[in-house]
RNA sequence: GGGCAAAUUCCAGAGUGGCCAAAUGGGGCAGACUGUAAAUCUGCUGGCUUUCGCCUUCGGUGGUUCGAAUCCAUCUUUGCCCA
């Protein structure tokens, strides 16, 4: 596995480690399963792609229902298939959930239907956050004395499991790690934060250049999903809504993807399994990698 | 040259005698994270200290007062208006 905050050079780095090891490179990128956000998600570009076979890139549509559980289920199913012809597979990217469903595993929790996700919202629209956890109280006292109570989608997401199902969410929350039929080797790229700031708002200015605005109009009637709440687009909305300026945007665009890199970073700081190198470290990262290989 | 207004903690901006280390927002920093996670949420943000508390701070200086970011004088700077 090879992650790494958003801009640090994942992509370069996989593309060593799967022609290093002649295998497929399998995207964990909650965003870049998108298709038609190519641009704003710096996905990999049709070359890229022709060069090497990517699993999990733009194979979904913007309003397409997924989750990391389900991320989960079908990456298992790959790799249990690949397997069969590669003893080594690259699985990369930034979505630090995504990530550990592979290798932890996430508890077997029911999909919430349409018409329970509906009526949770609405009464959390209607009545509000505070009526919404008193109600968990009663229905998931444990989960209640653990749950982050102010978090709107912590509060509906066990509430809609709990009338859905008629059983305490915490019930479901095992929190058992899964173990996994091949050897994980967690490969870590880390940058400077200078380096990384720079590279990001170097990126961002790329994405304008590139025609993110563009994309960025032909998905505007999507806005609403949650695909689309995204950095790079939730921006460029905004100008289009008339109420940025276009470089108010682009800063808040370099701005917001530092924070998410941050944001990545401070997940990642728990995980020691980690080993950490810098992107340019390519040959130990590779021979770091053979060794390890048993 | 004359008149008026304003200068607040990183920024914007409240505060107009004690409840002020100073609202609020932004930014910054740190953290949480098991079902759309590039999402969502939390905490901290003058210094020292575990708490109590102490020290420094509201343009400069000097006053008034038991007590001043708040009142007075003066200086500096900025903005506006009249010439």
């Amino acid at each position: 596995m090879l992650i790494g905050p958003t801009a640090v050079g994942k992509t370069d780095t996989s593309f060593a480690i799967a022609e290093h090891f002649g295998c497929p490179i399998i995207s964990a990128d909650s965003r870049q399963m998108y298709s038609g956000m190519e641009i704003g998600t710096a996905a990999p570009t049709p070359t890229e792609l022709s060069r090497h076979k990517h699993y999990f890139v733009g194979q979904l549509r913007p309003g397409d229902y997924y989750s990391a559980a389900r991320y989960e289920q079908e990456v298992l199913a790959l790799l249990a298939n690949e397997f069969k012809e590669h003893s080594t597979l690259l699985l990369t990217g930034g979505s630090m959930m995504y990530i550990d469903a592979v290798c932890k595993g996430i508890d077997d929790i029911p999909t919430v239907d349409e018409e329970t996700r509906q009526m949770v919202k609405n009464r959390y629209e209607e009545k509000g956050l505070e009526y919404l956890s008193n109600e968990l109280r009663l229905l998931d006292p444990e989960y209640y004395r653990q749950a982050d109570i102010k978090n709107p989608k912590r509060v509906m997401h066990a509430l809609e499991i709990c009338y859905m199902t008629g059983k305490p969410y915490s019930s479901f929350r095992i929190g058992k790690n899964r173990t996994r039929p091949f050897n994980i080797i967690k490969i870590g790229l880390k940058r400077e934060r200078d380096e990384l700031y720079k590279r990001i708002n170097k990126r961002v200015d790329t994405m304008i250049e590139n025609g993110l605005i563009e994309e960025a109009k032909k998905l505007y009637h999507l806005r609403n999903h949650n695909s689309l709440n995204t950095v790079g687009y939730k921006e460029i909305f905004k100008v289009l809504d008339g109420e940025w300026e276009l470089p108010f945007a682009i800063e808040k665009i370099k701005q917001n993807t530092r924070i998410y890199s941050r944001k990545q970073m401070t997940w990642y700081r728990r995980d020691e399994e980690v080993t950490w190198f810098h992107p340019d470290d390519i040959d130990n990262i590779l021979s770091f990698i053979d060794r390890s290989i048993v």
